[in-house]
DNA sequence: TATTGTTATACTCTATAACTATA
DNA sequence: TATAGTTATAGAGTATAACAATA
């Protein structure tokens, strides 16, 4: 077959109005960002979902699971199976409430603080790596300029976005 | 049971440590974003995803289905069902390739021009509300600042970052 | 034998809705 | 009877790998 014609190694810029866009761009760092950022939390066994199940205990401690899941708009179902993770990893404990034995009160292990703390410093490796072509002047410039779009689209900020899919989407080949 | 104890509305800030990063908000708007500007392409009977195909098809006339899935990054085998998608709706054509029968060269047709405009128009619009918050300047100097972190990232800029997980997660209560 | 496109299988993830125990 | 949490079921979507036609 001939190669040149068929095998051409793009089809060309397939379409600037797209590829040029504000939303196209922030749908696109926001995927990758959140995949890398996936990556360097592997190591702790955790994945960003967690970490913020774990940001919102650690925020308000002895809260039920059902508090904790309207919060997070995360359906009673999924919060089960994002709870039995952290507690079977030694991060979190569900205390009975003696007063209503059928709420669980989340609290926080040491161990659970201490997985906290390395992921938050995780975090802020994983945002200057980001942010690295940037001046810090800019990266303070473009971080306003992103809570103004934020705002404006209305909604609960602490809200995360990525637990409605898959974190990570398996990539090995 | 006492409410304002267990069901006060949001356990407080949650960590603003995240909330408050670069990655957060780029991850939030970006996937914010995307739900909505597939809330707008609804109407078209399409998704993002086969925006980005028709694009793709518009851009390069005449490659095969490997070829295109390649740029896209799409396996052979999801770039069947998007191919169908759209040629059920008389958007594209295969064409059989009299050189090599194996190969079914996408074509689009003169409905799959229409509304490739429409949806074009579609994204300026989506642009315009996303960026609303921002005066002309701003948005040009986010737009560039956008652009220095793609580029930051390595990688093919054309490639669509949603197509790895459904545009929008289905939402109907 | 190698390659293009297709189909089939198995797997992951999710929400919905029963179910258990407490109230 | 109503509620917190759990479990079970069914559905959507995907990649992997077998498959058919053509080279």
């Amino acid at each position: 077959m001939s190669e040149a014609d068929v095998l051409t190694p793009a089809p060309g810029p397939s379409g600037e109005a797209l590829t040029g866009s504000v939303g196209f761009l922030l749908s696109k760092l926001g995927v990758g960002s959140a995949r890398r950022f996936a990556e360097r939390l592997r190591p702790l066994g955790i994945e960003p979902r967690h970490l913020a199940l774990l940001q919102m205990v650690a925020a308000s401690e002895g809260r039920s699971q059902q508090v904790l899941g309207e919060a997070l708009a995360v359906p009673a179902s999924r919060m089960v199976a994002l709870v039995d993770d952290l507690e079977q990893r030694g991060l979190v404990e569900r205390r009975l409430n003696p007063d209503d034995r059928r709420m669980r009160a989340l609290h926080l292990t040491k161990k659970g603080r201490g997985l906290l703390e390395r992921a938050l410093a995780i975090a802020a490796e994983h945002e200057s790596e980001l942010c690295g072509p940037l001046e810090p002047a800019e990266r303070a410039q473009f971080l306003a300029l992103l809570r103004r779009l934020a705002a404006g689209q209305g909604g609960p900020l602490g809200v995360p976005p990525g637990l409605g899919c898959p974190a990570e989407p398996p990539r090995e080949p």
